[in-house]
DNA sequence: ATGCATAATTATGAATTCAAAACCCACCGG
DNA sequence: CCGGTGGGTTTTGAATTCATAATTATGCAT
């Protein structure tokens, strides 16, 4: 993300540009430069188009985007708080390394967080919130067989419920969080029985949900988190450290 | 606050400069020039020297810092992440301004967050990290009387538990919450008797971290920022119940 | 005088320029 | 053979310049 009230992510994945060139529709609505190159970065940086650990160069990048350092180096600032890059005095920024025990722990805040969000849509939505939340779950019912659309509804279903919830600090840091867990290749990678499993946990969350049963809800997105956090321990190292850089967090926004 | 690693808040209220110029030892050691305005400029926030709402003028703190607009921007889109200041697109920054209702909300995230951080001392901490923390709980006791110094060792307190309970996220997003808090002049603004009222909170947490009561240390901390947003409450807005706190799931788990 | 169109001013967004630190690598001395 | 030293190159950090959108002010017509 990057800010509440000028967020509007949108259209960066959409535009499908040759392969330099920022979207110039010129003119009209223009947001902010290094906004639409934040965007970019992430994508990039999810895609593995810019190695974890790995050294940001800026005179290329402005070269690939056909932009100035400027909004470049503003947009690296603003992913550096959002902790998906790192940047090291007087030699510039680096992406950031996710080590297997931070996804535990970024896994524990986000059961936390979101546990207490579905507390919340359990005890004080409305019929109709509570509608299109289901609406979103049986859409992922449907796409069980395929992986990338289910990923993208099961994001899209936590972050509405989160958005029911209504607490921008906590969307807000949630949306932050997930965007760090994505820096983990080891986080997508769950094997093939993990779907079906996900999916019954979410059907079993829903349907607290329904009843209204807020302490239900909470001990379900627990454990539904408890659960994803074990599957995505893939391969237990122990000490395993592999952390050249690993580092920061997300911060919250206002009104 | 700014990143992990390249953190070091530190030394800007410490300067006393005239009325502009940012320090120059020159040289050696300084860092981005950016995260001293940064700071600087949570400093005057905070202060209310910048009124919440209110339009940021570039050239004038540029003039007034004795700098030019590039490093004052990107320290603002620091802020802007951090949620302390807004960005309008092609008007400008303003600062943030957070409601009685954002109040209630981040303190709602505070309880979550720090909470499960105590259970996870109780639970882990060594016996010299609890020796710590309660030397830090000791001094607290002593300044009963010093409001600004009592402010200054409680939220060292706080922080110090949140380090002892290593995540470094939840770390981070708790000094971004508790950031936001400063904003809002009421959340400081408790009458008198809730000094007295916090410390003795503060003493049932530190003997239930002491019993290693992981449970006990949750409940506790929760009840202490539920009593914390009553007392913020020195003017109750008609209907409003605010027992939002009240009811939440009170997670204590531990691994 | 009031309301709208248009010109002048101001501030933002982005590119460019400039200064200085870090890096690289060859060279030199032990 | 190795480590340190010096110069040249690269890259970061920050100031400055340039372009354009927004705001204010001005003028004209009704």
């Amino acid at each position: 993300m990057v800010s509440p009230l000028w967020s509007a992510d949108s259209e960066w994945n959409a535009i499908a540009v040759p392969a330099a060139e920022l979207s110039s529709p010129v003119g009209l609505n223009r947001r902010p430069l290094y906004q639409d190159v934040a965007e970019r970065l992430r994508q990039q940086i999810f895609a593995r188009e810019l190695e974890p650990g790995g050294w940001i160069d800026e005179m290329k990048l402005c070269a690939d985007y056909g932009i100035s350092r400027t909004p470049l180096r503003e947009a690296l600032k603003v992913l550096a708080v959002e902790g998906l890059v790192t940047m090291k005095a007087r030699r510039g920024a680096y992406v950031s390394d996710v080590s297997r025990d931070d996804v535990a722990k970024v896994y524990r805040l986000l059961a936390l967080l979101e546990a207490d969000a579905a507390a919340q849509v359990a005890a004080d939505a409305t019929a109709e919130e509570i509608a299109q939340l289901k609406a979103l779950h049986q859409k992922l019912e449907k796409q069980i067989r395929q992986r990338e659309a289910f990923f993208a509804t099961n994001e899209a279903f936590h972050m509405q419920l989160l958005a029911i919830a209504r607490n921008r600090w906590r969307e807000q840091i949630v949306a932050d969080l997930r965007k760090v867990m994505k820096l983990n290749r080891h986080h997508s990678l769950f094997k093939k029985g993990r779907l079906v499993e996900s999916l019954e946990e979410h059907r079993a969350l829903m349907a607290a949900i329904e009843a209204r049963d807020a302490k239900a809800a909470s001990r379900l997105m627990h454990e539904h988190f408890a659960n994803g956090l074990a599957a995505a321990s893939w391969l237990r190292v122990k000490g395993e450290s592999l952390g050249v850089l690993s580092r920061s967090p997300g911060k919250a926004r206002s009104a």
